[in-house]
DNA sequence: AGCACAATTGACCGGTCGGCCAATTAATTC
DNA sequence: GAATTAATTGGCCGACCGGTCAATTGTGCT
């Protein structure tokens, strides 16, 4: 039977409500009042468990980048600097965001409110990959004549950029194919130049 | 001597007012009271002139959009399909994104906000920068075995996802340089990767 | 049983919100 | 110069906001 009373209950489920609504709609234009109707509990409740609107999308944050980040440290401790690694790499992340459409928007808040929290959680991944792509670098894997947290970021913006924008400019440029076909094209695609460039290959010296 | 009621001028204050709030905040966190405190006019004038809200948020984002995608064709207009055209598109799209960071606010929080409008506007760009890379694929200087709108794709995410994290990112990974330092040394390795990709090139056959 | 405490509730607060309206003032038209 | 129209103002409204508070109810401890 389920407790009348499990205060550890009522916070999760304050906090799936209150995640659904910020990241539908943001901090502004979030009420207590919906996030209340929607976890069914009272707008007090929330104020005595979280104190403020803010703290609760303080929390909210938390628990989602603590996730994120636990996921991908286990991502790079699994994987080892052989060949193919970047390649793996970057199908994974594609695919976790693909999965977590949710995280994007989240980023993008932060982005949007300037917000400078999560550090210490995002930092870990950061440096993780790009200890990865350096060791990548030193086994002759990865071209070496860019930094590699540079580099990193062009593998990040290039995966994440497609979850942010890839609604809009499939409708305008009126790409056909079912969203999981588009998907997989423009994997494809952002592959093949990711690793050999928009350049076309030189001709292969055949003697 | 100026005129002691100039309408033209009271809606251009209006409407750079909204910009830089909304912006800054977006419409959910934005009161009227707040953009004629900035304009120096009252709550009420700017309904009289824009009606709501709502429809003020919409022309702000008309006018700032137009004015973009004016200047991205006009772009697209004086190049031509020769070599080194992608190179010199990808450097001013990155520069005009440099000197334009509130319009990459704008499209961030159009995403958010899943805004249908703005369509035909950048249509004509998105087609115009699709219809350009599949010109440099026919006379061989970009290769030819992607879908250009994709690849287009990710010419625009890979510049315009620095303008968006770029700040984030680099406090993370403790980047080092000014921020000028930082911007140019992402654009050239950016633009390494893009166009030769992150393998190691093939030694060249020295017979 | 009785106590202490946390969870939960509903009533309520001051303040701000977006928006409306009637009145005033300046420009335009005839 | 009177009439008309548009720009501009300040006052006002009901709704809703985030947050507080006192009271109630369940839970666990002794």
């Amino acid at each position: 039977m389920t407790a009348r009373r499990d205060p550890e209950a009522t916070r999760t489920a304050i906090l799936d409500a209150a995640e659904e609504c910020f990241i539908a709609r943001g901090l502004g234009e979030t009420s207590v009042s919906a996030i209340a109707r929607k976890a069914k509990v009272t707008k007090s409740l929330i104020h005595h468990h979280f104190g403020s609107k803010a703290k609760l999308w303080e929390e909210v944050k938390q628990r989602r980048f603590a996730e994120y980040a636990e996921r991908q440290l286990e991502m790079l401790e699994q994987s080892e600097p052989e060949a193919g690694l970047l390649k793996e790499s970057l199908s994974l992340y594609f695919h976790f965001l693909k999965a977590n459409p949710s995280l994007v928007r989240m980023v993008t808040w932060m982005y949007l409110e300037e917000d400078e929290e999560c550090i210490d959680m995002n930092r870990a991944v950061l440096e993780g990959g790009t200890e990865a792509i350096r060791q990548g670098q030193e086994i002759g894997q990865i071209r070496d004549d860019v930094d590699p947290r540079f580099l990193l970021f062009v593998f990040l913006a290039i995966a994440e950029h497609w979850f942010q924008f890839r609604n809009t400019v499939c409708s305008h440029l009126e790409i056909d194919g079912s969203p999981e076909e588009r998907d997989q094209t423009y994997f494809e695609t952002m592959t093949k130049i990711f690793f050999e460039g928009v350049l076309p290959r030189e001709p292969k010296p055949e003697p």
